[in-house]
DNA sequence: CAGCAGGTGCAAG
DNA sequence: CTTGCACCTGCT
């Protein structure tokens, strides 16, 4: 990979395994949407940056030398090796099909409060909604950073900020009954100082079972903290089209969400994570769940 | 109009 | 410890 700063962008060269599509659009994240000419804006650590592909190039738009490198570069997992990593997951040959189909997925390092808040929203819900309700919040409480593209934006507000918010106001965010969820996480975060480098020094294990803490943080949504915000890669959420895969492509037939999760562990081990984005947008794009009902 | 959507919490068995 | 059910809300 090879990098050219210009004075407020970055330029890219020479990055295998990454595509925008595939990155932006397979459920990690909820903050990032598509420009009329094909580029993505996204808002996270408080900035507004855009990214566009040119060819062989990725253009890094609205950024810095700097915050390329303090940010963005781990935040789009830049140094990680996705070429090794599929090999080593890749032992059949379903696997090999979905992980073609998301060939350019890359996951995301996402901020630690905004992934659980974005994450316990999620819950029952669909995607439109979910990123309806995480712009509601942002546009309401979050601050505001700038008009880009001619378009305002706000950064997440912090739990600091929303642990002051009441039901209604939430509410009015459209997250339903989600609501006393988030106040009381943002409660509960606030008292005890969790920091991202705090829960990094757990083993996933003992951080599944610190986040569980948290009001409406089930093992589902905590497997996606692990995976999406602590760099955890060993954890594997089992929603229902994970079920639905997994079952299609390995069982054959229906199981329990602990079956899937143990079988992920077995044959993924710490790669899971990886696997699972491979099969989560491969489901979606078989349309599984529509499928099965004719 | 039921049923469903990246599930979870809670009350019972 | 496992199972069944209600739950905001919008879309089919």
């Amino acid at each position: 990979m090879e990098k050219h700063y210009y004075k407020d962008k970055v330029v890219i060269t020479g990055i295998e395994h990454f595509d925008l599509k595939h990155t932006f659009e397979c459920g990690q994240c909820f903050r990032w949407n598509e420009e009329e000419e094909g580029s993505y804006t996204g808002i996270a650590f408080g900035k507004i940056i855009n990214v566009q592909r040119e060819g062989e190039k990725i253009i890094f738009n609205n950024t810095n030398k700097e915050d390329f490198e303090n940010i963005w570069v781990n935040y789009f997992d830049l140094t990680r090796d996705y070429g090794e990593i599929k090999e080593k997951i890749c032992n059949d040959a379903m696997i090999e099909k979905a992980i073609h189909f998301g060939s350019g997925i890359r996951i995301l390092n996402q901020e630690l409060w905004e992934t659980i808040i974005s994450f316990i929203i999620s819950s029952n819900n669909n995607i439109p909604r979910i990123k309806k309700s995480i712009e509601m919040i942002c546009e309401g409480y979050g601050e505001y950073i700038g008009t880009y593209m001619g378009k305002k934006r706000y950064a997440f507000p912090d739990a600091n900020k929303m642990k002051d918010l009441t039901v209604e106001q939430l509410k009015g965010c459209n997250t339903g009954y989600r609501a006393p969820y988030i106040i009381d996480t943002a409660k509960l975060f606030c008292s005890e100082l969790f920091t991202i480098d705090l829960f990094k020094e757990l083993d996933s294990e003992t951080s599944i079972k610190e986040l569980t803490r948290f009001s409406g943080v089930g093992p589902k949504v905590a497997h996606c903290i692990n995976v999406f915000a602590l760099g955890k890669r060993d954890a594997f959420p089992v929603d229902v089209w994970i079920k639905r895969i997994v079952e299609h492509l390995y069982f054959k037939e229906q199981t329990t969400p602990q079956k899937i999760q143990a079988f992920a562990n077995e044959k993924f081990g710490i790669n899971a994570g990886y696997a699972q984005q491979y099969l989560f947008y491969y489901a979606r794009e078989l349309n599984l769940g529509k499928e099965r009902k004719s």
